[in-house]
DNA sequence: CTGCATGCTAAGCAAGCGCTTAGCGCAGTT
DNA sequence: AACTGCGCTAAGCGCTTGCTTAGCATGCAG
């Protein structure tokens, strides 16, 4: 049997705030209430509003770059490599559409510090698609002109989608994953 | 030679602050001040906070579906249309990156009233790239399986770009529209 | 039964918020 | 010179914000 403790009830409560009114529309009432507590419990387990934001922000960067570190180590062939990173990228992105959407929009609203934490795993997930575009393109796998700019489009696919992206909607979060997996692979074949 | 009203510097100073800030982070003491005002000038010439946000909102969402329209209406070949559609859009979004960042990421601090006045014109945006993509289908000239699907992902090239871009960077955003527009036409072809 | 640490809350503070009110300064008219 | 209307501001109101402080209830050790 898990237990949930205060702390994570709050990270939690805080996830749903931030995720449905943005982290400055947000006040710690807010969050104190979805956790079921009172104001003043918010800072006993966490620092400040701030804090929360960095929280779930770092453990969400962490993750997606796992997801697509793990995809871009799971095949050596250029195209199934560039596939899977795709759907896993996207794939994340639409079963954690909520913590994704404060991952992606509510990056400015970090401290200087922590945003400047946060940027350094936000390169490497970029870098890592630009190496996996790269690689196919030596290889002879991809036919691509702007490496760079392809990565980011490719990687657009899946940010994008937690901006409208509603989990248990009419959209399944796979055939979405599949779809851009599968318009990744045509944006780059050779 | 033309003249700036007082209710013009105050909306393009909304738009810097709402773009740099969010609308939930940005104070209407902030705004006059970028207008060179006091706090109360924001009130003699617009309604309120929100009525800014509307206003720059309303007119990016018009100015962003008369762009798409107007290049849906450029040609009648397929893949010619979808490439003016798809450039013209990722173009204006880079040239007009702070309206759109107002226009795509501010679009839940609307009013109700206000959200629902302009989601009738993103779904015309949306039903516009749809039908040129159902269109090419029938013509032979595309070959999509998830029509909706593969609309949402073209117009995310350009929707995104929002979220990174700066004007006057190291990206050209013709450069940027032009590979946009050509990955649109590799994700679609027969 | 007492003592004490733990986990939480009631109450509230200083600061900042959106917005209002009353009125000033300065054109142009007579 | 006196008047008038317009464009703007000084001042501040009522409220909410993030966060603090002091203290209460509960459970466990002795």
């Amino acid at each position: 049997m898990t237990v949930v403790t205060a702390r994570e009830r709050l990270l939690a409560a805080a996830v749903e705030a931030f995720a449905e009114k943005g982290f400055a529309a947000t006040t710690t009432r807010d969050i104190a209430s979805r956790a079921g507590m009172s104001p003043a419990a918010v800072y006993v387990h966490h620092d400040s509003k701030e804090s929360l934001l960095y929280t779930v922000s770092l453990d969400g960067h962490r993750h997606a770059l796992e997801i697509i570190e793990g995809a871009a180590a799971s095949s050596d062939e250029p195209v199934e490599r560039l596939r899977a990173m795709v759907r896993s990228f996207s794939r994340w992105h639409a079963d954690n559409s909520r913590v994704g959407r404060i991952v992606q929009y509510e990056y400015h609203a970090l401290s200087p510090e922590h945003r400047a934490e946060v940027a350094v795993l936000r390169r490497r997930i970029e870098q890592t698609m630009r190496d996996a575009l790269t690689d196919g393109v030596e290889r002879g796998a991809f036919a691509i002109d702007d490496v760079p700019g392809t990565a980011f489009a490719v990687l657009s696919l899946g940010i994008d989608l937690v901006r409208w992206f509603e989990p248990g909607g009419s959209q399944s979060g796979e055939r979405l994953a599949d779809l851009h997996a599968e318009l990744a692979v045509k944006m780059t074949r050779a």
